[in-house]
DNA sequence: AAAAACACATTGTTATACTATGTAATTTGT
DNA sequence: ACAAATTACATAGTATAACAATGTGTTTTT
């Protein structure tokens, strides 16, 4: 087994199915990055760097899948809460019609 | 819905997917380069550019998943045969195992 | 004889995960 | 009360990989 390449595969798969969980996610709820990064690893075990989750919540934004409003906290930092748009709803549910094309496919090699 | 997204999204998701199918496909049968473009567009309806098979086939030889030989035709150019080795096929395993995992995961959310 | 297909390969472009680093406020530990 | 850890945002640099474009030479089809 060559656990080094699998580690290297494992990171190039995420290319696609991270930005497919982070809008799967926001389609139950709204989130603000921090807790993104929280609520993705306790629903699936899958650790994003916050080097990874910021750039991609702005490559989603400038798509039009998700907006995002500031909202002051009564303590703290204010927090950029982030919510799928119709868009992103849309384009998810096209993506999740190739996933499950791909997985068939897949599974039947 | 976000046509042009949902495409550079599906080119991401090859980065993780190609490896994949190619070394599954090859634990079937062997198969030199070109034929494989053709058999896996044949089981699967995936193109996958010449530029993208090649240098993919090196990355597995070189993390020896894969091995090749030479095969000299009785007309025309040699052609060279990849035969998945016995640690692709351990490390096909953990990526079966880790794909069934985010499949499930990806389904629950 | 010309065009298409076969079969290999590399170069340049673009996209994205990840590490490291930075800023600043707040909360926790001692 | 002070230090350390956590919260919350973000960017720069590095490595990896898909894809288009291009290249070489042979063989088959028209």
């Amino acid at each position: 087994m060559n656990e080094e390449y699998k580690n290297k595969w494992i990171s190039q798969l995420k290319k696609g199915t991270l930005p497919f969980i982070v809008l799967s996610v926001l389609r139950r709820n709204t989130y603000y990055g921090y807790d993104l990064i929280n609520e993705i690893k306790k629903l699936t075990d899958i650790v994003i760097a916050e080097g990874t989750l910021y750039p991609l919540l702005v490559r989603l934004k400038n798509e039009n899948l998700v907006s995002h409003s500031w909202v002051e906290q009564e303590s703290g930092i204010p927090r950029k809460y982030y919510q799928i748009t119709e868009e992103g709803k849309n384009t998810l549910n096209a993506m999740k019609d190739y996933w499950t094309y791909i997985n068939n496919t897949i599974q039947s090699i």
